[in-house]
DNA sequence: TTGAAAGCGCTAACAG
DNA sequence: CTGTTAGCGCTTTCAA
């Protein structure tokens, strides 16, 4: 069955294609009576507007992409849901790219940019670097990052406050009264294992320690990152009774490798993680975590990306860092 | 900056937009030297084509529409990266739902066929009834659905062998020596909840046990209704050493019901779920579960999907009944 | 092998 | 308030 078009709305109401778009549109100029006369026949004829022709000729999709370093990954899919959400409440759709981490991916996704295929594009924490997204940002180009800051006057950022993370972290271990804390970064590079680590050096020297560099390893943000990166710790003798570690996988891997070495958390080895991921309050002892408002983050750019598409404002850059909350468990609270 | 457009290449090229059209979309009638010309200026220009052009005229927008219940669950996001992946590979994007449950959203996105933005639709586990779907299966629409079996001849479907899943379960806690096995359903209406249910029923009866309904609870899926459910069972004093759950989330409440009422697993009570979702790997004893092959059933839709409407044979219904794998782990196997 | 011309279905200027 | 008309950028007959 041949979908019918405008024209054919337009005939067999008397009227022409320009009157049914206005209605079709909520032009304000329609008379009631003609207005009612096309509503009725678009439902004899069953009419859907062709959303091809539309935007061909209005220079708009209506669609953000979004990508995506792994939808499996909680963090990430809480995300993608809050965009999402405030993407379909100002009538945008979502077009996902699962990257796999492949920066190739990504780079090809963004050519749906160049070819219009969506008005605007979302990053997730993705792999391409700063330079390679800027020889994409242009005038014309609205692109947005999440969980990275990164410096150019048309690219909204949102993220996370990691300084202040690292400093909380460090703060409610010396609370329970730790004073030989280690660190787990992830990648070393990654600008997460870097403010994070600032931070809790920060903390620790205004509290009149001293940063111990033997107290930090990396450990890429895995389980098994983790649970290497303790392993070396301990080896290595450096007295110490709790560990940060960058994310809460990194914070099972310290749990495994914790278990072989019959070290018990909380009483001989506090733990606290980044992302408070499900998984945390699954195993003994829950492990303590940092919260980060992921859901709200999506929301924000989103939000902010698509008023920038539509004209508003363009004139400084938007900066947007958020706040965590930090979620003490059994694993660093003795008795808890 | 004006994106250039396929007349502005033509013009530069002294050729047709009909040649670079051709050129464009490797048409093997263009000779060496012309082709070589257009690619040239295509370059010089940096031109990109128009998405939006195209796909009017082509009257198709390779793109595939995608409703899931909850893009946060991980049973679902594994899907979602099988019909991702295998649509890249032909050439489609993927267009996202997340419908949060609400049959209204998910109608909502149905209406993308009907307008054209997408080419196709695959429902996940979808909220909407079959006769809600029915209403929008046309010759025209091509609309595929996974985890779940309908009835009609334009449909494809993918789903696991429920039945099957049930038999190996029990199968699996008869060997381990129970005969007293009881079963905790999700939804009552459920295709999973009753398939699971109906393979439990089979596997007893044909080892010449007697279903007994007493040892049947309803938990919604969720952990808290496993948590009641099991609750429940156990307070109507009727023996029994094991339980079979239709999924993890709901034997996950089953452990915490146990860790109440003091019941060591796996000594005094087996469990088993379905999903074999990360924390039953996580929690003490691991859970036994059933492995569904998700990305597959993702992956092989899409394509057959994909297949379909790119008009090959619709002679008959397409229907994928996939088989899982049961884990045995410490919570159905003493001493593991 | 290439070009001319006719739309795909819609919206927006401009007239009336 | 409504109609006419001219495209949005591309592909595809049909002719040459």
């Amino acid at each position: 069955m041949r979908d019918s078009k405008i024209i054919d709305v337009a005939r067999k109401a008397n009227v022409s294609p320009a009157t049914v778009s206005r209605v079709l549109n909520g032009s304000p100029l329609v008379t009631g009576k003609t207005k009612e006369k096309v509503l009725q026949v678009i439902q004899e004829l069953n009419y859907t507007p062709n959303a091809m022709g539309k935007q061909l000729r209005s220079r708009k999709t209506m669609t953000l992409g979004v990508v995506v370093t792994d939808i499996g990954v909680a963090y990430n899919a809480e995300i993608i849901k809050g965009i999402e959400n405030t993407a379909n409440g100002l009538k945008y759709k979502i077009l996902i790219c699962d990257s796999q981490n492949e920066k190739e991916k990504e780079l090809e996704f963004l050519s749906l940019l160049q070819n219009r295929t969506v008005d605007g594009l979302i990053l997730v924490t993705p792999q391409l670097t700063d330079s390679e997204i800027f020889s994409f940002a242009d005038e014309d180009y609205s692109i947005g990052i999440i969980g990275r800051q990164i410096n150019h006057p048309f690219i909204p950022c949102c993220f996370t406050d990691n300084i202040r993370i690292g400093r909380e972290v460090v703060q409610h271990l010396m609370e329970q009264g730790h004073r030989r804390i280690a660190y787990i970064s992830g990648y070393a590079d990654a600008p997460d294992s870097i403010g994070r680590q600032e931070g809790y050096r920060e903390e620790l020297e205004s509290a009149g320690l001293t940063f111990i560099p033997e107290l930090t390893d990396i450990g890429d943000f895995d389980e098994q990152g983790g649970y290497e990166a303790f392993k070396r710790l301990w080896a290595d003798n450096q007295k110490f009774t709790a560990v940060f570690t960058a994310n809460d996988e990194m914070a099972l891997g310290v749990y495994k490798a914790c278990a072989e070495l019959r070290i018990s958390i909380p009483e001989s080895m506090a733990v606290v993680g980044v992302d408070n991921i499900r998984i945390t309050n699954y195993v003994e002892p829950k492990i303590s975590s940092v919260e980060q408002p992921l859901y709200a983050m999506g929301a924000l750019l989103a939000e902010k990306l698509i008023d920038q598409m539509n004209g508003s404002v363009r004139a400084e850059q938007q900066l947007f860092m958020l706040h965590s909350t930090i979620m003490a468990k059994g694993s660093s609270v003795k008795g808890g």
